[in-house]
DNA sequence: CAACATGTTGCGTAATAAGCAACACTTTGT
DNA sequence: ACAAAGTGTTGCTTATTACGCAACATGTTG
């Protein structure tokens, strides 16, 4: 159904244009003609996936789509049951709390809680991180077997700072050692300054994977060690884990 | 494209059924064959619109989904701005206050906020209300013409309580009467007990229109009269549509 | 174990989406 | 100020592709 997967495409790059999208944007990057993508557009905003602005004519994302997104969160109630837990997390670790999905080589933000430091870095949900450079990434890249891995990152991968993985042979080792260790690091290589840690839980039922995040800035560390966010995130781990019947973390 | 309208008419077809979908019912509600069905899910979920459970083999809500109500709500900055001033009329009134938009026939609820009183009737981000029981439905409505209305509800109104109006010519003469009044009441049209007040304000920007409105049960009313839940909706009104630039309201 | 549903493939034909112009309209440049 | 380029939309024809029909594989139920 090619016409679909093309229409799928131009709502990835409503997302990926900033949640806004014109005719003749829609068809240089879809190759096809001005006439193709307006019928394109004007179906899909026909049920309401998007809408079309009266005045400057761009689409951007419709009602049914929020609708969807509300469907989503119901169904997947891994995220609701994680929240609460997370907030513990957060208060206990006084640290920034994410929890995300992975989608090709990105991770999704779903859920974030807040810490007490005054100091955060912080993550609206629905925002998308490069799963190569974060802890999130690489806790749920660690699940999957390292041929998927390296056809997932077919391209290059991208540095975001000094620190980012640019190899994917240095990535494959680092993914092998999160497995030993339990949970995954990004050392700054996301944000410069910025240390994160993370776990990847199974969700049994539903076979989705999702990851718990704690972020932390360097200077915050007392003692220079991070002994205490990594007890306490696997002390979390082993909560959540075994309450929804993670095999990883039952035992 | 008759394809890509048909696809959205599966997500809608989502949406009504409670966030999960089987190629055998997606075939029947659009009449298509099972074969049809099966490629147009699988089309859908290439992108990542929507995702297949590995284990009941049943469609739901995908990451993309997500993203592309992320995007709406950004774009839509008159939710957010609208969020801070339902707290405070929340507040004031102790009732339920609700922010919503028109789809069809139905008032899709965006933000709720919560008053004071012990019971409330909430309602979940993202669902779903008849417009012409609801009393954001019968502002939102005041705004198009009486033509545009009763060609929207070509089908019969479908009666919700007792008090539900089910004969369009009453529905277009109290939808003319809440032009008069500034505001659109519910009388126990949705929810037995319960009454309803909404108003409707334009993004002047945007050409969108939310309706906001307070909801509370009868029993909870002072002296029978509901004079000061009135009062506050409309200094609201006054002070939120002035500062969004909605004409209606500036004077 | 049979009878039934369900979801997923090939395959040929009929439906339809793409490209080409032409149009109205706005924005930009001189 | 007008020309020139750009934008989004709409007939029209052909080539593309999506549909229904089977057949198959895999659970589900009686």
């Amino acid at each position: 159904m090619k016409s679909i997967e093309k229409a799928v495409s131009a709502l990835q790059l409503l997302v990926n244009s900033g949640g806004e999208l014109r005719v003749g944007e829609t068809s240089r990057h879809l190759k096809v003609t001005r006439s193709s993508a307006s019928r394109l557009l004007a179906s899909l905003a026909s049920g309401g996936l998007i809408e079309q602005d009266p005045a400057t004519q761009r689409y951007r994302a419709g009602i049914l789509a929020v609708q969807l997104a509300a469907s989503f969160h119901r169904n997947f109630d891994l995220v609701e049951q994680a929240q609460k837990e997370m907030d513990e997390l957060a208060r206990t670790t006084e640290h920034t709390v994410w929890l995300g999905v992975l989608s090709g080589t990105e991770v999704v933000v779903l859920k974030t809680a807040r810490g007490s430091q005054p100091i955060q870095f912080t993550v609206e949900p629905g925002h998308r991180l490069p799963a190569h450079a974060a802890a999130m990434g690489k806790a749920l890249l660690a699940v999957k077997p390292d041929a998927e891995i390296r056809s997932l990152f077919a391209a290059s991968l991208d540095p975001v700072t000094k620190q980012t993985l640019v190899s994917i042979d240095d990535l494959l080792r680092e993914i092998a050692m999160s497995r030993l260790r339990g949970y995954a690091i990004s050392n700054q290589e996301l944000f410069d300054g910025v240390k994160a840690i993370s776990v990847a839980f199974e969700d049994p039922h539903k076979g989705m994977n999702i990851a718990i995040s704690v972020s932390y800035p360097l200077f915050a560390l007392e003692g220079g060690s991070d002994q205490s966010v990594v007890d306490a995130l696997l002390l979390f781990a082993h909560h959540f884990g075994s309450r929804i019947g993670d095999k990883r973390w039952t035992k």
